[in-house]
DNA sequence: TAAATATGGATCATAGAAAGACCATAAAAC
DNA sequence: GTTTTATGGTCTTTCTATGATCCATATTTA
């Protein structure tokens, strides 16, 4: 066997994947939909949203963020702690967010 | 071509990545490390780190909260509402978390 | 200034994730 | 009870994200 890349992972990764995992499948389940229709709202199969609720961490990161945004479990909440309290302190992520679009002075360095 | 699965993403999953990496890239500057170094830590390629931190969605999650967990940007911290908040609700989720180890009344119907 | 280092981006091969079946069991609905 | 329906899991094929390597441009350091 030519070396398989088996990738290693923190506990910390591994709770936080379990965790949203066990929130979407709580979401779900409170809205009273099945496995196979919110796969197909996030056009993914039913395989991925098991995985993804199960707290697999070779997901595609996309993947679980539509699932989780369709049923409404959110990391980031704009009146949320958890990345406003990062928010409020620097200028190179307002380039990123819609709402602030700011002008370049000159040139075009940031490719977003 | 043969149907290439082009798969479209939310506004905002879009969003929500394009700030988680902002919000990596901008801790690693402040830690003061180059791509390279958190790259090697996080036990990933150059490569990849650059298109999590641009926001790219197609990218693993497992590689998205090892870097993070690094630079110190967590989604979920203990204290912090984003998970908190769901988490006195309910029970499922229990089972989730190390602190708390709940033993199964008969079967396993746990698989975590 | 020049040399060294860091970053952005592109290309390519491949390990492996995802889809799409399948089946077995579990849970609802009847 | 029976009949659907949902879920968990496995297997195979398709497709693509990743790592590796390259180069060009910034950025830093001497």
């Amino acid at each position: 066997m030519p070396t398989s890349i088996t990738r290693t992972y923190s506990r910390y990764s591994r709770d936080a994947a379990a965790l949203f995992g066990a929130l979407i499948r709580q979401a779900r389940n409170e809205l009273k939909i099945t496995a196979q229709e919110l796969a197909d709202r996030a056009g993914i199969s039913r395989g991925l949203l098991q995985r993804i609720e199960k707290g697999n961490l070779k997901c595609e990161i996309g993947a679980v963020f539509e699932v989780a945004a369709i049923v409404g479990v959110k990391l980031f909440d704009a009146n949320d702690s958890t990345m406003t309290k990062h928010l409020h302190q620097t200028k190179e992520k307002l380039t990123l967010l819609p709402k602030s679009v700011r002008k370049k002075s000159k040139a075009v360095h940031d490719d977003f």
